[in-house]
Parts: C-alpha cells; sequence; structure tokens
DNA sequence: GGCGTTTGCTTTGACGTCAAACGATCTCGC
DNA sequence: GCGAGATCGTTTGACGTCAAAGCAAACGCC
C-alpha cells in the first residue's frame, strides 16, 4: 500500500530533470491534489453509512445553517462555489432522499427554494458528529506526523485570495 | 465574481455556533477542497489548447519519464494513485488521440503496456511549459497574496504522510 | 405597455473518480 | 503437473464537476 517514496519528491527530480519550469508550483499543486484526493476518500467513508457524500453534506449543513432552513438554489451554488448544473443534480439527490424539498420561492416564480426537512436536519446532525469523529479526515498521529490544521489554512488562503474568494 | 467574506471563516462561524466538533480540522479540510478546485479549473483551462487535462497530463508525463518510455497499466496507476479502471479510462483517451498506443507486455500476458508516442512527447513538453507560465494555477500576485509553495507542500506532507505516501 | 436583455434553473453531454464483478493469466504449493 | 488463489485489465454503474443550450419569468428602458 505504502510507497517507497514520496511521489511528490520524485515528480520534482523528474521536472529538474528534463528542466522543465515551475518546479516549486507543480509540488505544491501535487501536494494538493493528492491531499484533497485522500480527504475526500476518508470523508466520504464516514458519510456513506448516512447515504451522503461530503457534496451533499455541504449543501444540507447550509440548509441547517440558514435562518429560514431554505435557500434559493441559486445562493446555494454561490455559496458552495459550484456551478448551476451541480446544485440540480445535488438538490435532486438530497429531495430524493426526503432530506430536502423544493418549493417555489414566493416572490420571484423564476427561482426554486430548497428547504431542508425535519429529517434533514437529523441526520446532517448525526454526520457532522461522524465527521468530527475522523476529525474530517486530517487526524494526524500525533509521534507520526502531526497535522497543523492553522498551518493548512494559512498556506491556502492566498490561493483561495487570489481566486476572489474573499 | 468575489464574496464579500470568506467562506471558510463564515463556516467555521456557523460550526461554533451549532457547537459541532473538529472546527478547525473542517476549516483545514474546506481549503483543500477549494484550493484543489480552484487550481484544477485553472491547470485543466490551460492544457484545454492540447486537448488535454491535468489527469491525462500526469499520465503522459510519467510515460515521457519513464525509461523506456512505456510502464504497465498497473503502474501507471499505482504512481499516481488512481484506480485501475482511472487509468483504463484514460489511456484509452490518450490513445484515442495518438499519444500512447497499448503494447503487449513481452512477459506478462495479462499485462498491457502503455507506451507514449512520438507525437505524445512533442505535446506533453509543450503543454508542461505552458503549465509553467501559469505557474500551475498557483501565481500569486506578490503585493495581494504571495503564494507560498514550500509552506504548502510542508503543511500537507502530514497528511499525505498519514495516508500511507512515502 | 411592450420588447429586448438578464436571470434562474434544468437538461444534455463530456470527463473524472471509485467500487464491484468478470475473464484471462500467472503463481504457488502440494 | 495441477488446482486454488492472486493479479491484471476491462466493463458497468453510481456519483461528482463543468460548459453550453434552452425555457420561463423578471427587469429595464423607451
Amino acid at each position: 500500500m505504502a510507497l517507497e517514496f514520496d511521489p511528490v519528491e520524485e515528480a520534482a527530480r523528474n521536472w529538474r530533470r528534463h528542466r522543465w519550469p515551475a518546479v516549486p508550483a507543480m509540488a505544491a499543486a501535487t501536494s494538493i491534489t493528492r491531499a484533497h484526493q485522500v480527504l475526500l476518500r476518508r470523508i466520504d467513508e464516514a458519510l456513506a453509512p448516512f447515504g451522503l457524500t461530503f457534496s451533499r453534506f455541504e449543501a444540507l449543513a447550509l440548509l441547517h445553517f440558514s435562518r429560514r432552513g431554505a435557500l434559493p438554489l441559486g445562493k446555494v451554488g454561490e455559496r458552495l462555489q459550484v456551478h448551476p448544473a451541480s446544485v440540480t443534480n445535488t438538490v435532486d439527490r438530497l429531495e430524493r432522499d426526503g432530506l430536502v424539498r423544493r418549493q417555489p420561492h414566493p416572490d420571484d416564480r423564476r427561482a426554486t427554494l430548497a428547504a431542508i426537512t425535519d429529517e434533514g436536519r437529523d441526520l446532517v446532525e448525526r454526520a457532522a458528529k461522524a465527521l468530527g469523529a475522523i476529525d474530517f479526515g486530517l487526524a494526524g498521529d500525533a509521534d507520526v506526523a502531526p497535522v497543523d490544521h492553522r498551518a493548512i489554512v494559512a498556506a491556502l488562503a492566498p490561493v483561495r485570495r487570489n481566486a476572489g474568494d474573499f
């Protein structure tokens, strides 16, 4: 299962050997890609018993946190930073499972509200606990490789800022 | 386009308000997810003119770096850390575009080699330059938010290490 | 008021990921 | 040498993402 060498270091060596550009940036990009892959797998694994995926969980949590327990689909996409088609897809599945209900927007007949159901609220609370229990896939063995959550957020903040987030 | 607030901070506030667990880990996980999304979009955009995606580029580069310009499909999956079915898919598309050719493994009739073509080598060299030109989607405006590539690699290393990488 | 433009959501299609199931082939142990 | 079990790659199916196109409704300007 475990490789004998660090794939990121290995890639950096190869890039240098071929005189390809932007080696440090490549290493950072590769690290992010791999970390994301690892994380997503662990998170989805923890959510599977609840019939949720990470993206569905995120949407459900967003609605749970909202004042009225309902938001226009466009708003959901904006907050989660995903494409409108993805929102349609996500809400379809949440609705299929009875965790969310589509409602007509009271003032704008173009718009649709996604409203969390009682069942949805109950499930998302339990799912959040499960995610906490695995530390969001970021539980680090303190002796082997302690994970510094703040350092991760700090290191990635410029990337997000450059992308127009906050 | 730009939001007025940091979605990660916003999420952290909500999690605290509801007394949900593992807030720092959640913030780190959300940061990684978002950074990955931003990165992938920029990289794929830069590769589009070459008819490549990031995953296809990674496979092509791996073959280009290999001693014989050819590797068993299983080896490719192992190095890139992706599922065998994904390798099949990726190699299918590379082969369709004439960048790679499948060859029977000389010693093991179960196995198949993916061999990079001259066309593939030429394309991957040009694509690598293009990725360098955008600094792998990690070009930071030095005045606004300089991106520290080393800090990113360092912060994420424990995550990868805990996952069994190196 | 009416018409052109914008906005909100859905649909369709392309691509990526993974898990599970399936042949074909290799390997190991008796 | 032969059969059980492991390994290699593909297929199928579920899910996620995005872009582009299309329809309905709202907005805005004259």
